[in-house]
DNA sequence: GCTATTGTCAAGAGAAATCTTGAATACTTC
DNA sequence: GAAGTATTCAAGATTTCTCTTGACAATAGC
C-alpha cells in the first residue's frame, strides 16, 4: 500500500512518452524527423509556426528523451533518439486509424481523393527495382533525400517536378514516394505526372517504412551535413 | 497552403491517441484493461482513485476510441478496443524504457530488487509446458484469470498464496506470472514461494504478451461474465 | 573584436486538464 | 413501483499546456 506513490510515479513517467506525442504540432515534428535529422528553422517552416514556438516543442520532445539534438555550426539539428520512437509513432498512427473516430474523414479532407491514384506496395516496388524497369522518384524536400533514400531513387522535390518533367524518359514507369501515408507529396507528383501522359504510381507508404523493413537504401554517412550555401543548384 | 488547417486538424486527431495515454492514471487503467474487461468499480479500486474520477478517465479513453464499454446488468464493463491498442501500450513502454530518463530508477523504486529472482522467458515456459514438468500459477486477481489465462495455469491470486501454499506439491518447479514487466504480483509470489523452500521463477513478461505471441491460452467465451454473488468460494 | 545568423529563455494571457464534491441517472431486485 | 447498486454528470479550484512577444546566448565569418 505504501508504494501507491512509487507506482503512480512510475506510470506518470511512462505517460511522459505519450505526453511528448500528445500534441498535433509535435506529432508533425516527429513525422518530419522520421525522415532524418533537421534543423530547428527547417522544422519551424515545416509545421508553419514561429521559431520560438517550434523550439519549445522540440525541447519538450528533447526532455521526454524521444528526440536528441546536436550542434552543427550555428544550427542545432534534432533527430529521433532511436528506431523504437519511429515504431511508436507508426503504431500510434495505426491505433488512431483503427479506433479514433473521424480520422478517416480528416485524412480525406487533407489528402483528397486517392481513388484515382495508382499505388504500389513495398514488395511490388522491391521486385520492380530488381527487374530494373522502373524510375523511382523521391519527391520529398532535398535535405530528406540527402539524409537517406531508397537505393536507385532520384531526388525530385515535388516543387521542382514541373520544371523537371522533361528529364523523365517518356514511356517510363514511374513510382513516386514521400514521407508516408499522410504525406501529399507523392500524391501531387503522381497527379502531375499523369496529367503529362506518364504512367506513375505512389508507393503506398513512405521512406521510414522502407527503412524499417530493411530494404535497400542509401544512408547519409557524414555526421556534419554539407549545407548548400549557394543554394541555387537545386532549382536549375 | 490552404490545407494548413486540414493538416493541423489531421495531426491533432492523430495526437488524440497519444493524449488518451498521456496521463499516469489512464496508463494504469490501460495496463489493467490489457488483462481483459473490467468494471468501473474494479478499475477505480486498482488505481486507487474515486469512482467519479476513474469514470471520467475511462470516458476520456472511450472518447478517444482506444477503449469500449458495454453494459452488463448494473455494471459497465470497459475493455480495450483492439489488439493494436495493446501493441501501442507495449510500444510506448518500450520507448519509455529506452529513452525516458529516470524510468529505470522509478521502476526499481517500485519493483524492488529483482536480481535475486529467477526468471523464465516465454519460450522456455512453452517448452516446460510441453514437457509437463512445471506448475504454472496465475497470481493476478481472479477476474483477470477468469477472462483469460495461460493454458494449464492455476489461479492463485497473490493475496491468497500464503494460505494456499499447502496445495502446491513439494518439490514442484513453479512458474508465476502476472500482468507484465511492471507488475509486482509475480515477484511477491516468487519471493514467498522461495521463503517456503519451493523452487519458483517469474515469467519475464505477462499474460498479454503471451496472448500476443499466439501461445496456448484459455479465453473466456461468455460475453456476460459470471459474477460471483456469493463470493466466498475463491477464498477456501 | 564586430556583426549576422540561429536558437533559446522568460514572462504572460488564454485554454485545457485534473481532481473533488454532491447531485442525477439507469438498471436490478424485491 | 420502491429501494438499492453502479455509474455518470456538473460545477469549481488548481495546475499544466500552448502560443506570443521580446530579450538573450552561441557560433561563423569578416
Amino acid at each position: 500500500m505504501t508504494d501507491h506513490r512509487a507506482k503512480a510515479a512510475l506510470y506518470d513517467t511512462l505517460a511522459e512518452a505519450a505526453k511528448a506525442l500528445a500534441n498535433g504540432r509535435r506529432a508533425e515534428l516527429v513525422d518530419v524527423l522520421a525522415q532524418g535529422e533537421r534543423s530547428v528553422e527547417e522544422l519551424a517552416d515545416e509545421i508553419g509556426h514561429t521559431l520560438a514556438n517550434t523550439s519549445q516543442h522540440l525541447q519538450r520532445l528533447l526532455r521526454s528523451g524521444l528526440v536528441q539534438s546536436r550542434r552543427d555550426g550555428t544550427r542545432i539539428c534534432y533527430s529521433l533518439s532511436g528506431p523504437v520512437v519511429l515504431t511508436l509513432w507508426q503504431t500510434m498512427r495505426r491505433a488512431a486509424e483503427e479506433h479514433v473516430a473521424g480520422l478517416q474523414q480528416l485524412a480525406e479532407d487533407y489528402l483528397g481523393d486517392r481513388s484515382q491514384l495508382a499505388t504500389i506496395t513495398r514488395d511490388q516496388l522491391r521486385e520492380r527495382l530488381r527487374d530494373g524497369d522502373v524510375v523511382v522518384l523521391d519527391v520529398r524536400p532535398e535535405p530528406e533525400y540527402a539524409s537517406g533514400h531508397i537505393r536507385d531513387a532520384v531526388s525530385v522535390p515535388v516543387q521542382d517536378l514541373k520544371s523537371r518533367l522533361g528529364s523523365i524518359p517518356r514511356g517510363a514507369d514511374v513510382v513516386a514516394y514521400c514521407r508516408g501515408p499522410y504525406c501529399v507529396y507523392a500524391d501531387d507528383a503522381v497527379r502531375l505526372l499523369n496529367q503529362n501522359g506518364l504512367t506513375a504510381a505512389r508507393l503506398e507508404d513512405g521512406f521510414p517504412e522502407w527503412v524499417m523493413a530493411g530494404l535497400p537504401q542509401v544512408q547519409s554517412t557524414s555526421t556534419s551535413r554539407a549545407r548548400p550555401r549557394s543554394t541555387n543548384e537545386g532549382a536549375a
